[in-house]
RNA sequence: GCCGAUGUAGCUCAGGUGGUUAGAGCGAGGGAUUCAUAAACCCUAGGUCGGCGGUUCGACUCCGCCCAUCGGCACCA
């Protein structure tokens, strides 16, 4: 089953930080845990790169907006790297792929009658060259804030995409489609708002130059966020029927999560569909807006300048490693409606408390019982594994249901309740005692045997969250990990015999 | 201002069509033990379940009001 999973793209007038890096990590882990099930799997990242902002910085710069949007680009292509993601491709809005299908979509939506030459009126400040609307004029009492020159009333003429003859066909899809955004106080905020009724939006835009350019009409460029929203599809080329890679990647559509922060909201789950369907091409499976982290208690902002930013997200990296970097984004994350709260302690109590004492222990001491009392060799079962078959098929089931949500939570608990298990078991059957008593040497080899076997699996399932230290294990293990999820997670793949090595992967570390 | 949510142990959160001692994880304190990364395991939380009022035999759970916090309110990428 083909699964398309994006990130937005990211304006290009940001220095990534936290926000950025923790949607594309979640995504990452998602990707991971599909292609584990060998589902077949296209992640889209990539950056936005229009927009009067990426104008002025670059004015303000003495560069050209392209030169910027190529330097910030290649930033975030770069921590991409840093941050081991693997996205199947990276679009960018300025590149001829995409404005070519943008134009393409625009021309269709012009032609169908679903954009529309209108005049706008509203309140402009001159100087900062913008439109506030009535509400906000009203609280500046009709003043710049920047200048305080009184507003002035103007009228610009826009093109407008007809949202408003949407709004039936968008209830009646929210209402056939209950789980499209999720979490569900999201869709509550979008049915609230849905109800106060639609009215047309601009998509072009005459103030600035530095977008794709209106087909048909050049004084006018498209609007970023229309432009931006139409990366989805460009990106499988949609909007080139027939093209080289349509041909490739056309298959992807419509089966695309889109994964987002909640201040983008609006966009994906209104716009974006009431697009797609001016457009006659089917919707995307979900729209999964997730929440913000915020530090210390405190809401991240620009004139705070307390942003998670870069340097300090790769002073996690120096001192925990990546993996633990990851375990926390998607364990500790703000994936459902709420914020999370991004502190230094509970990073480290969380590396202490899952990953030292329980993904890092456990397969420790079980290694560590079977070098000491079989050289290293896995011992034969002979109990076929007696409860642990069942056990870990549960929690299997358990992971896969949660994948299928995009619940990492659960997901990762699912695997590390399996290791929870093995340490209870050990508990209760006291091997290192068995192991004095020689007349119980068989019911010794079944229990360590069952641990390992039980250690494996649990590895396995927790490779889209932790792929650098549980590709550690697999070596220890003597394992690879070519085959799909439902062979690997099977019972038995470890042989009798097979030298296992002591393995430590998390170690403990001070505050 | 309008719409919507939330407020439960130090922290993060579960929970209940109203009914004896309100739960989990983490942290903290204590204990016992050694296969292991002083880890796993056992014990310990006396929190007016935001406040006030109402309904009721009885409310943390229902209703009203209030307070606090958060989200959304369209041209913002």
């Amino acid at each position: 089953m083909p699964a398309y999973i994006t990130t937005p793209i990211y304006y290009v007038n940001d220095r990534p930080h936290i926000g950025h890096a923790y949607t594309t990590t979640v995504c990452d882990v998602w990707a991971r845990a599909m292609r584990l099930r060998g589902e077949d799997v296209f992640f889209l990242t990539g950056t936005d790169e229009h927009g009067v902002k990426v104008e002025k910085s670059a004015a303000a710069k003495g560069v050209t907006p392209q030169a910027l949007a190529d330097e910030n680009a290649a930033e975030f292509q770069r921590v991409l790297k840093v941050f081991g993601l693997t996205n199947d491709d990276f679009i960018r809005t300025t590149e001829p792929r995409h404005e070519k299908q943008v134009q393409y979509f625009v021309k269709r939506l012009l032609d169908a009658g679903s954009v529309y030459l209108g005049t706008f009126e509203g309140w402009y400040d001159e100087g900062q060259e913008e439109y506030y609307t009535e509400t906000r004029a009203k609280e500046l009492d009709y003043k710049s804030p920047i200048s305080g020159r009184p507003l002035t009333r103007a009228t610009e003429q826009n093109y407008y995409f007809k949202l408003s003859s949407f709004q039936k066909q968008l209830e009646d899809f929210f209402a056939a489609n209950p789980d499209f955004v999720q979490p569900a106080a999201r869709r509550n905020e979008v049915l609230g708002r849905l109800r106060d009724g639609l009215q047309d939006v601009p998509v072009t835009r005459t103030n600035f130059t530095w977008g794709i350019p209106f087909p048909g009409d050049e004084k006018h460029v498209i609007y970023v966020w229309i432009d931006a929203l139409f990366n989805y599809i460009t990106a499988l080329g949609l909007g080139e029927p027939g093209g080289a890679l349509a041909t490739e990647r056309a298959k992807y559509w419509p089966a695309a999560y889109h994964v987002i922060g909640k201040e983008i909201l609006w966009f994906h789950a209104v716009i974006w569909p009431a697009l797609l369907m001016a457009l006659e091409l089917p919707m995307p499976r979900r729209i999964h807006a997730h929440s913000f982290w915020i530090a210390d208690g405190q809401k991240m902002s620009k004139s705070m300048g307390n942003f998670v930013d870069l340097p300090t997200i790769e002073g996690y990296f120096a001192k925990y490693g990546l993996d633990a970097w990851r375990w926390y984004m998607a364990t500790q994350g703000p994936l459902q409606a709420s914020d999370s709260d991004f502190r230094a302690q509970h990073f480290h109590e969380t590396y202490t408390s899952d990953l030292v004492n329980v993904v890092g222990n456990c397969p420790s001491r079980v290694t560590a019982m079977i070098n000491k009392y079989f050289e290293g060799k896995m011992p034969a079962d002979s109990q076929a594994g007696g409860e642990w078959p069942t056990k870990c098929a549960a929690a299997v089931a358990q992971w896969n249901a949660a994948i299928d949500e995009l619940d990492l939570v659960g997901a990762a608990q699912a695997a590390m309740g399996l290791l929870r298990e093995v340490d209870a078991f050990i508990h209760r059957t006291e091997p290192f005692k068995l192991a004095k008593d020689p007349a119980r040497a068989e019911e010794l080899c079944s229990i360590l045997a069952q641990c390992a076997e039980t250690v494996r699996i649990a590895g396995v399932l927790l490779e889209p969250f932790l792929p650098a230290k549980m590709a550690e294990l697999r070596v220890a293990l003597k394992q690879d990990d070519g085959a799909p999820l439902s062979k690997r997670v099977a019972w038995g793949g470890l042989a009798a015999g097979t030298v296992l090595d002591k393995c430590a992967l998390f170690p403990r570390l001070e505050a």
